[in-house]
DNA sequence: AGCCTCCTTGAAAGCGCTTTCTTTTTGGCG
DNA sequence: CGCCAAAAAGAAAGCGCTTTCAAGGAGGCT
């Protein structure tokens, strides 16, 4: 279990700092000939020093090699240049596509991101929170509107600048980035009930602690109400974002009574493990059964059927999150949208229902 | 341009600064009664104090709702407790879940972690590397082992503790962490010359800058020519990781002549996009194609058929990563094992070649 | 010309902590 | 009991930068 012995003679523990000597600001300084001040000046806003002098201290600073010492900075400027990022996890696409479309346009602007998971546990949630208002962070992206009580204290007493995200702005008297699950499930709803179906089932995530789940349920009730369609709670299931769950899941509706001739799916891998289990039992998709998903996964267009979705903002929410949070903090105005579009893509997995053999077939 | 005009009534434009009055430890130390040391103490190293003081230290602190302030931390302990990671993307599983493990083992300790993408161009890893340096990460994850020259002198001239990953431990002089590819491409190749097969053909991935890809192109080669199998030229090709690229891809495969009797993939998604595509051909898998990948998501198993494949350490990777990192920072030892261990899976895509109707085939 | 204003630059005061370095306490023993 | 070493607490010196604040120069006007 040895390692790394490289130590010379005797029993060297371990000593680390024979790191390059570190250059300061100072001594940059001092090689371009004039004082920290203009040498810092030059570095964070040029436009104060005149070009003669500026053009030294960045000869000087490229010679030497500096590289400026964030927390110091940080501390004496209180600003650290870090936005914070806490999600559930990275698993799920909608969130990794979210945070690249976040940090893709933190990297220009000089900015890096610090990200947390907290696996829909709402204690580590906060703890993340914490860590990262300790660490400076300017600015803080969550994910839903609703947060523990702790949470929100915590959020407010930094009075830290943070914007919500994967909800309609009206859902929170927060700044909040993302589409409306209502929208979302009268997209669905529509779509399936013009095809023909009035015998629909939900297969959704978990409830607990998601308040997008939550609302995507109600605007599903909702759409399917103004449809005078009923939905009863045996035709709603949820399932855990995992294809083995989601075809228990199948299963268990099949249990409540007879399977509906269409699926709405949480999102797309729901959908996906739908499919494939319909499949499974030789039930076939769409003549006999229907199936939509949410995401718009590349997998789901090479299905066969390919799977009827829709399309969600998943980058753009992270990168109009740091959009804003950027702007906020130079303080400038930055008008987020009440709810971004989302696009119903029409594909093999939805028809008519099987047990519609009349005229309604012809629309 | 202006700022904080601090008037409130007119125009009332952005104004922030009605943050909480924040609480520094002096005053905390003051409700204790103790000094600044003494307090300073308590939060990093307990055991300096007696139990006494400690408590009333830790009451005012709970008291005040103190929030340590990083930078000034950072600045006077030099260190950050802020650990880096620059990966390619996070739309690859084998790089968000390695990011999950990574994240994992950070939280117990209050370390966070700051994260980039880079999309595979080096002068963007690069700049996020030097970033990450400005914020004095106490330590850095990178993907492969083959870096820029100019990575490579920021890295040194830094001194920062960083670990490689992907690659076995005698890859590089540098720490890391990983597998080796010519084990993975032996267990592949092992296992579909076991079956039968002599005729191979591999679906890479794209190997600039992705020293992974040559690597397992490498042992792929010596697999075969252990095996005395020829792997011409043409039977390797190249894709994106995207279903639509592998699926060209497969064509230029069957455009080279006529098509291997078993398909090596990059890795799972490659591998899913080649079984859709011979689907989609009528091509029936396995009987007259056999395919493996490498990952195992969790989707190929609920293929049809399910997918045989090399499972792979992802996770692991990055929580060993972060042991590594935490130990060093701390100067204890930590063994790297020379080589992640790799699992093959043998499920529904594999079988002896259909021109195989000899004895061998009872085997 | 003289005075005043605006623009540059430098000097120096911190930013909020940690960590020597000291001083004070405690306690073990002769 | 008293002495000395060790433990505990405090004072104060920074960590490396940014940012007032003040000073010096260059113009602009009367």
């Amino acid at each position: 279990m040895k390692t790394k012995a490289s130590a010379p003679p005797l029993g060297g523990k371990r000593r680390r700092k024979i790191s390059a000597p570190k250059v300061r600001l100072e001594e940059v300084a001092q090689e371009a000939g004039v004082s920290a001040a203009t040498a810092s000046r030059v570095l964070n806003n040029p436009s104060l020093v005149t070009k003669d002098l500026r053009d030294k201290v960045l000869k000087a600073t490229s010679k030497l090699g500096y590289v400026a010492h964030g927390a110091a900075r940080a501390l004496a400027s209180r600003r650290s240049r870090v936005l914070g990022a806490v999600v559930p996890n990275l698993s799920n696409t909608i969130f990794s596509d979210m945070i690249e479309g976040f940090q893709q346009r933190l990297e220009p602007q000089g900015y890096t991101m610090l990200l947390a998971t907290f696996n829909y546990d709402e204690a580590a949630e906060c703890r993340s929170v914490r860590t990262m208002i300790e660490r400076g962070v300017d600015g803080l992206v969550l994910v839903g509107v609703t947060h523990s009580k702790e949470l929100e204290l915590l959020l407010k007493s930094s009075g830290i600048p943070f914007v919500q995200t994967w909800a309609p702005a009206r859902a929170s008297g927060h700044p909040t980035i993302g589409y409306d699950n209502a929208t979302a499930a009268r997209l669905l709803v529509d779509h399936l009930v013009g095809l023909g179906h009035r015998d629909i089932g939900v297969v959704a995530g978990l409830t607990q602690h998601n308040d997008r789940v939550r609302a995507r349920i109600a605007g599903l009730r909702a759409a399917m109400r103004r449809h005078r369609i009923p939905l009863p709670a045996d035709r709603i299931v949820q399932a855990e974002y995992r294809i083995v769950k989601v075809r228990e899941a199948f299963r268990e509706l099949q249990r409540n009574g007879e399977l509906p001739t269409a699926l709405i799916a949480n999102n797309d891998i729901v959908a996906l493990g739908l499919l494939l289990e319909a499949q499974a039992q030789g039930i076939r998709v769409p003549a006999q059964l229907s199936i939509v998903g949410v995401g718009d996964l590349e997998i789901v267009t090479h299905m066969k059927p390919p799977l009827t979705t829709l399309r969600s903002p998943k980058h753009t929410i992270g990168a109009m999150a740091a959009d804003y949070l950027l702007a906020r903090i130079s303080g400038h105005d930055f008008a987020i949208p009440e709810e971004l579009p989302l696009e119903l893509v029409v594909r093999g997995s939805t028809a008519p229902p099987r047990t519609t053999r009349r005229k309604d077939i012809s629309a």
